[in-house]
RNA sequence: GCCCUGGUAGCUCAGCGGAUAGAGCAGGAGCCUUCUAAGCUCUUGGCCGCAGGUUCGAGUCCUGCCCAGGGCACCA
């Protein structure tokens, strides 16, 4: 008995109680709600559709309450179905209804938990687009992170997700880039409003090794050089970063090609014909005033030079008609302002604004024992997400970033994150799956038959009624719920607290729950229902950890 | 001035309108001849920033205010 299935019964029980009354079945909503009660007296789960839809169909919560109460507690996979406070039904289900769950876990594999509430959906996914003037730093770690996290869980809701990379290769701060590696390469200090920092000396090195006579060429030419072998280069870190770090992306989309492919031109030239842009003051505006936005746009400012927007507007209308919807933006807070031009510009290409999606994150903070950590070797000023690998390891660093909701500020404190006991929460959680793989490995030892999808059947789930085995048990049974929240909500925050959850419901197991036989001890039909449940368990933090790119340790 | 995001236990943070608001850490007291003690158990600790409103029910939704951070370019 799955959560989902529960949630069926309820609801298919609840439409029968309501004829039985001579009540219309409409006013019940299409999923009822059916939920784990914080407190355990109050049931293994509980729901609430009494409550939402009494006044609707005109009876008093309590009555309607109790009637569905008593239908439900005749079906044989519920042992008890009891009103509480204005109008719940608190649930208790059969332990071998229940150990279906388990079953179900070991069927499915490492499929288990995937759902298809987005299937049918066309997602682009855009987040770090660094610009290629410098490593990776906090910020961009943050999205790194958080961005492949939830790509993997609309991935794992059934929608079919692009994640893209926007690599603003033009315009004015890559001048600024070139000029700076050209002041290193001649040994000269970066220009005013240039980039400084270490790799800047770097990068300037490498490109004088693969072309040793690049500062004498004509001024145009070394320009050049210097520019476009100082982003190749600096992309290529770029991506090797983020390539360790575990995140991959399929699209990388760069902004000067949108010029060298006309898409930008063509964009623009759409938006003329459509009424959406007019002159003044020599330059070219956006009316993206009249399309919810704070105040209008130059797209082509007065000396005929395209803004920055113009690309924008290319490589959104260039998304658009590859057909997603939404088009998802992964942005720091401080590019909130973002938002309205980037829904103007899909209302102006005659899209349903909601077709833009932008998430703004907040602030990472890098602190070793609450003293704020301000330099980097690498960057100077800034913080690189090298420097926090380096610190803490990909693991710990993808799960602190990923832990909490991107929408508040975040410390991440560098001696919390490389503690080896439960302070650590990515410890806690890793600790729980390699303590489960040592479990298993030793019933393999001991000759015992740990249940996979083939041999399920033979274990007789129905003996797993231990308060904690229970609790084990329908904790496994959250993680589709969970999968689908994080991807509807885009929070996969929710994933890594509920691997928490459960890392907490196994230790407790364990703790007061024996598996393996002790001494002369023969193993029973108990022995194997709770490797069944062991199995389960093991294959669900796996499942949960590899959506946040997380590794299961079998030994630690 | 306008916009965005926070404000929940001493600290770091959860909490998609539900019951007596949670976890970890920190403080206090316990549990290893036995499957990994990187664990578990008990315990101390709350005007959920403030004030109204909507609701059977508000930490959660709405309005106003206070505080903190960020943003408001013919920069990118």
């Amino acid at each position: 008995m799955t959560p989902a299935v529960l949630a069926d019964l309820v609801r298919s029980t609840a439409e029968t109680v309501l004829t039985e009354h001579g009540l219309d079945t409409a006013v019940l909503p299409a999923t009822v709600t059916v939920e784990r009660p914080r407190n355990p007296e109050h049931g293994d789960y509980a729901t609430n559709v009494a409550l939402q839809v009494a006044k609707k169909a005109g009876v008093p919560p309590r009555d309607l309450a109790g009637w569905l109460a008593e239908a439900l507690a005749a079906d044989v996979t519920i042992t008890s179905a009891e009103i509480a406070g204005p109008g719940f039904i608190n649930l208790r289900i059969a332990a071998d209804a229940q150990g279906e769950i388990v079953r179900q876990v070991l069927d499915k594999g490492a499929g288990y938990g995937k759902g298809d509430a987005l299937t049918g959906t066309r997602m682009n996914l855009e987040f770090v687009s660094a610009n290629p003037t410098g490593p990776l730093h906090l910020g961009h770690s943050r999205w790194a992170a958080c961005g492949d996290a939830l790509g993997r869980v609309l991935t794992a809701a059934g929608a079919e997700v692009t994640r893209e990379y926007y690599i603003n290769d033009a315009g004015v701060q890559i001048d600024k880039f070139a000029a700076s590696l050209i002041a290193a390469a001649k040994g000269e200090p970066a220009p005013e409003d240039g980039y400084a920092g270490a790799y800047v000396g770097d990068i300037a090195a490498e490109i004088l090794r693969r072309e040793p006579s690049a500062l004498s060429l004509p001024d145009d030419e070394r320009t050049q050089t210097f520019r476009d072998l100082g982003v190749a280069l600096m992309l290529e870190e770029i991506k090797r970063s983020l390539s360790e770090f575990g995140t991959e992306f399929d699209v990388w989309s760069s902004e000067k090609s949108m010029y060298a492919s006309g898409r930008v031109e063509a964009s623009v030239e759409e938006l003329k014909q459509h009424g959406h842009l007019y002159e003044a003051d020599g330059a070219w505006w956006l009316k993206s005033s009249d399309l919810g936005d704070d105040k209008d746009r130059v797209v082509i400012k007065s000396d005929g030079v395209p803004a920055y927007i113009a690309a924008d507007i290319a490589y959104l209308l260039d998304k658009l008609e590859r057909g997603f919807d939404p088009c998802i933006y992964m942005l720091g807070s401080d590019h909130h302002g973002y938002i309205g031009r980037l829904k103007a510009i899909a209302s102006a290409f005659d899209h349903d604004p909601a077709v833009v999606e932008v998430l703004i994150g907040q602030l990472v903070n890098l602190l070793r024992g609450g003293v704020p950590v301000k330099m980097s070797k690498r960057a100077g000023t800034m913080i690189t997400l090298e420097d926090l690998v380096e610190a803490v390891g990909v693991d710990a660093a993808r799960y602190a970033l990923v832990r909490s909701s991107h929408t508040s500020t975040l410390d991440i404190d560098i001696e919390l994150w490389t503690k080896r006991t439960n302070d650590n929460p990515v410890f806690y959680v890793q600790y729980a799956h390699a303590r489960l793989s040592s479990l298993l490995r030793n019933a393999s030892e001991l000759g015992l038959t740990v249940p996979d999808a083939a041999t399920t059947a033979a274990a007789d789930l129905g003996l797993l009624t231990h308060e904690r085995e229970g609790d084990l048990i329908r904790t496994i049974g959250e993680l589709g719920r969970v999968i689908s929240t994080a991807a509807e909500l885009r929070e996969p925050h929710r994933v890594a607290r509920y691997l928490e959850d459960l890392a907490s419901a196994y230790h407790k197991f364990y703790d007061s729950c024996r598996v393996l036989p002790q001494g002369d001890e023969q193993a029973t039909g108990l022995t194997t229902a709770r490797l069944a449940l062991c199995a389960a368990a093991r294959q669900v933090l796996a499942n949960g950890l590899a959506l946040l790119g997380v590794s299961a340790p079998e030994r630690m």
